[in-house]
DNA sequence: TCTGGGGTCCTAGGACCC
DNA sequence: TCTGGGGTCCTAGGACCC
């Protein structure tokens, strides 16, 4: 899709349509529009591209560059239903869909289409009914190719609304005109990386042999002579492939040393993570948390336990466990905090099995009452009284999170 | 007084086992 | 007189993607 999450705001307001928008990453406070928010533009309206406005910069210095931005703020949840709706029309054409980002996906059309011709009708229909169910500011570009890595490449060749097809014989020279960033899988490191080799473009990787890609790149050498002949095994997986890891994380609105308050984030972020486990109907074996400093410096940790979990009190216990025990954390340093995050992995299927502990059962008919009502009436519809922002506990000395949240 | 938030995959070292 | 070889799992960090 093209400038995704403006597009979709731009359908979703005709105010916004022809003006130059920036989607935010997180809510953005209007009312101090004039000072610096904690967040970058996550997507910029093809009239804000055109004036300078760059994806991840930061609203502040967006707004610096072209004061008439308007910056509207991101709604993850509209973004994935449209994400959803076109996903769902891409089922109409093959069973083989990957969704590969909340804005992008891979089909495998080899039965259904049969040949490119076939392929390209497929991509003609599929515009025509993203614009009848999206609407027309909500367009895609389609690159059409013998293999994921070619096909990606080949939808980036012509933005927006491109369609763009590599059939095999032109698939080496289609390649050999791209800047090695141009691959997915080629970052700023190892470019540079590969650079330092002597080697600027993907027709010079091409003369390089594999034994020297192996010896300098490891395992990566294996893949980078392959991309060099835009040669990609990798199959177009079906969807059903269930999720690694589910996380949250949050930049503080200012650095903060007090554990309170960043007790107070944790657990929120700890029952978000545990509403979408038990949502889709996983356990997690793994608890990472991440900090970052005042100074963008952090580190993160992790712990991996035997009874899996997907609740948000027992996340938290975890995930204070680690940050506590953390000398980088010291408290005697208390350096100041600037963004926590905790991420659930080691997932597996919930196998509903009731559980042999008494308070666990208990417990259970507690959060799933809570579901049931975060169901039916959204998200935020409850939330802990230890998460409010009012001073209300009668004991002030120590913090005891078991008798307090 | 600058850099959000959601992910995946890989690597390297250490603990531990036989 | 002396510590090989094969393996798994856990952890921290980094690169990369959108």
């Amino acid at each position: 899709m093209n400038s995704y999450f403006a597009s979709v705001e731009q359908q979703a307001n005709p105010f916004l349509r022809g003006r130059a928008i920036g989607v935010s990453g997180k809510q953005f406070d209007h009312s101090r529009a004039d000072q610096a928010q904690r967040t970058i533009v996550a997507a910029a309206s093809r009239e804000a591209k055109k004036l300078g406005i760059k994806t991840a910069m930061s609203t502040w210095e967006a707004k610096r560059i072209l004061p008439s931005l308007i910056i509207v703020s991101g709604d993850p949840e509209k973004y994935s239903e449209i994400t959803n709706r076109f996903n769902a029309i891409f089922h109409e054409f093959t069973n083989i869909v990957e969704p590969f980002s909340v804005d992008e996906s891979f089909l495998d059309v080899t039965e259904t289409a049969k040949d490119y011709f076939g392929a390209t009708m497929i991509a003609q229909t599929i515009r025509e009914r993203l614009r009848e169910e999206c609407g027309e500011y909500i367009t895609a570009s389609i690159g059409i190719a013998p293999n994921k890595l070619v096909a990606k490449l080949a939808s980036e060749s012509h933005k927006p609304n491109g369609l763009t097809v590599v059939k095999p014989d032109n698939v080496l020279d289609f390649v050999a005109s791209q800047a090695l960033e141009n691959i997915c899988g080629i970052g700023p490191s190892l470019k540079s990386r590969i650079e330092e080799i002597g080697v600027h473009t993907l027709l010079e990787l091409r003369t390089c042999s594999l034994e020297m890609l192996v010896k300098v790149f490891k395992n990566t050498g294996y893949w980078l002579y392959d991309v060099a002949r835009g040669l990609d095994e990798s199959p177009v997986k079906d969807e059903d492939s269930h999720p690694k890891s589910v996380g949250h994380s949050y930049t503080l609105p200012s650095d903060t040393t007090s554990v309170r308050k960043i007790q107070r984030v944790l657990l929120g972020l700890c029952e978000k993570v545990a509403w979408r486990l038990r949502r889709d109907g996983f356990l997690a074996g793994q608890v990472t948390t991440c900090v970052r400093f005042k100074h963008l410096d952090g580190f993160s940790a992790q712990h991996r336990f035997n009874e899996p979990i997907a609740d948000g009190l027992d996340l938290f216990k975890i995930a204070w466990n680690i940050i506590s025990s953390s000398q980088r954390t010291d408290t005697s340093q208390s350096r100041s905090i600037r963004l926590i995050g905790i991420s659930a992995s080691a997932l597996t299927r919930n196998p509903e099995q009731p559980s042999l502990f008494l308070n666990r059962q208990k417990m259970r008919l507690v959060t799933n009452a809570l579901d049931a009502i975060q169901t039916r009436y959204g998200s935020g519809s409850w939330t802990r009284a230890s998460l409010l922002d009012v001073e209300f506990r009668a004991r002030s000395s120590g913090w005891h999170y078991d008798h307090e949240i």
